[in-house]
DNA sequence: ATAAAGATCATT
DNA sequence: ATGATCTTTATG
């Protein structure tokens, strides 16, 4: 078992961070139970620069803070009051860029992720979208500021890699109030996967 | 103190 | 299309 190190994350640049996160695997373990998948979606917030970030124009408040740590810390927070929105902080400490993990392919203790769905077979929308992948790994907004290298939430490396060829770029979803940068290309998919959330 | 909006999802 | 639901943020 390889978790990613600091460096993977630290790294000045939030688009591609966001690329090499897809085929990685998105592991937590809480109530005893290991729970996790495979990144297959993924979008960047690129901070002081862009309007759809929280940390546009360098806004630090007591949610955003999280953002200004050092990359490979958890960046949990309540979005529409009901849904628990989880990032991957990258660049170094004082420069807030995150990436949003949006979907991903579930693989280890399936089981256990229904249950905390409420659901009772395996669809594909298990784990499609932000908001329901925090649900079924159990990752709440009280997470935030967790680091990723010690028991509880981490991202292992398990060799796959996809190509250029293989990912899909797109507009970011749900930010059309950010204006110019709503346009940006920012969102990343596995071309092919059955797990991402709807194409656009 | 108040009000408005939001990086969503499931259902109709 | 719409409703559920509540924190964060800006403003007075």
């Amino acid at each position: 078992m390889q978790k990613l190190d600091l460096s993977f994350y630290t790294r000045n640049d939030v688009v591609q961070v966001s690329k090499e996160l897809l085929g990685k695997f998105l592991m937590t373990n809480f109530d005893g139970k290991i729970t996790g998948g495979m990144i297959v979606e993924t979008e960047a917030y690129a901070g002081i620069t862009d309007k759809a970030s929280h940390s546009y124009g360098n806004r630090r408040t007591k949610r955003t803070e999280t953002m200004f740590c050092e990359g490979g810390t958890a960046y949990v927070y309540l979005c529409y009051g009901m849904y628990n929105l989880f990032n991957v902080v990258t660049n170094v400490a004082e420069i807030p860029q995150a990436v949003l993990i949006r979907a991903i392919e579930p693989t280890e203790n399936i089981e256990t992720m229904l249950q905390r769905r409420k659901m009772a077979k395996l669809q594909r929308n298990l784990t499609a979208g932000p908001g329901t992948l925090t649900l079924a790994l159990g990752i709440r907004t009280d997470h935030t500021g967790t680091r990723l290298f010690g028991e509880k939430i981490w991202i292992e490396d398990r060799k796959i890699n996809f190509s250029e060829a293989e990912i899909l770029a797109s507009e970011r979803v749900g930010v059309a109030y950010a204006g110019e940068d709503a346009k940006r290309p920012w969102r990343f998919r596995v071309k092919n996967s059955l797990w991402t959330s709807l194409a656009k």
